[in-house]
DNA sequence: CGCGCATGTAAGCGTGTGCTTACATGACTC
DNA sequence: GAGTCATGTAAGCACACGCTTACATGCGCG
């Protein structure tokens, strides 16, 4: 039968946006090699041409977000923004998103590290920045646990009525209890 | 070899032990057979002997937890007491808690049926009793994912300074925000 | 047009896994 | 003491997995 068009870039491409479809719906340890390679047309001696391993193709894909959450915007925006991001469905976002994958795959070191990483350090010190109370980066964790729980009810096991729930409702009672931990003093 | 003396009852607590703790600790998928019944000290045979699978002992291990939480607390109290539960950390049974095993497990149907069943289904009614808003039931799953959130930041990713905050100081904070989504009208 | 290299595939390897089967033996009953 | 059954183990099976290797061939260059 005929091979595939000779097209690297494209190759891997194809590749990473199957690994991260694949990984947000499956976890790390539920995909296999052999269902990327499937997923994106190829040989899975590709996969191993182009990555080194699956490890290392997992760790691409946690990789991947964009950090525009957090840059240009005001730190008091940037809470708002992320659950905007959240809590849209709308477009092929919600079926590759890293979070997805690394919650589906925290028994994994990689994801754990990731979430850590990504929601935590970067995101956690912003969030601590809204506040002056002194446990103020205990009170930016409890925000990102929140966030994560989030994700996780909605999006990853779908629990209803949160599921379904408007994203603006959401965002609403969410923003309005959090602005108890993140108050600032009167002054 | 001296074989181990027979006590049937003693070998099925044995096993059911060990898987909890090494689902709580791995999770499903990087929990083995070999792992379980070497944990307990008996052949994996046995394992299949009692459980019938490595699923079935999984589903045994989710079915485990106590009702204790929920039962004989006025509604007012029972988030309280999830809390200081959650929180807890003495004692052995922060390294075998099925909601860390299920935490773990996203990926694994039953684990997600049991924290839909278990924190969700159980909890959130509870929850939305203690408001009398129209969308309770939104704003009890809202609770109930930062509860998870907390879950899997604190003890599952163990990211500081979360996993070492005092636990009176984090349920203050964290019932105190709580309150702005369970309110009641004046009456 | 021939050569070489990048890109692709087929086939297979070694290991680990969940599970089964055949057998051993401890304990109890008659 | 013999027989039976429950409980335990050793050994192995079939399959799935991540990964490697040998080979095929498309494409670009001189």
């Amino acid at each position: 039968m005929t091979t595939r068009p000779r097209d690297s870039a494209a190759t891997r491409a194809a590749l990473l946006d199957a690994a991260a479809v694949l990984f947000a719906e499956r976890g790390f340890d539920r995909t296999t090699v052999r269902d990327i390679a499937g997923r994106a047309g190829v040989n899975q001696a590709l996969l191993f041409r182009y990555f080194g391993s699956k490890e290392a193709l997992f760790a691409t894909v946690m990789a991947r977000q964009s950090h525009e959450l957090l840059a240009e915007s005001p730190a008091e925006r940037a809470l708002a923004r992320v659950l905007e991001r959240m809590l849209d469905e709308e477009g092929p976002r919600l079926h590759d998103h890293p979070l997805h994958a690394a919650l589906r795959s925290v028994s994994h070191d990689g994801a754990a590290a990731a979430i850590r990483q990504r929601m935590g350090d970067e995101y956690a010190e912003v969030l601590s920045s809204l506040t002056d109370a002194e446990d103020a980066d205990v009170r930016a964790d409890l925000v990102l646990a929140w966030l994560l729980g989030i994700g996780l009810l909605r999006s990853v096991l779908a629990k209803e009525p949160l599921a379904s729930a408007d994203p603006e409702r959401v965002s609403e009672h969410v923003l309005r209890a959090v602005q108890v931990l993140l108050e600032r003093s009167e002054r």
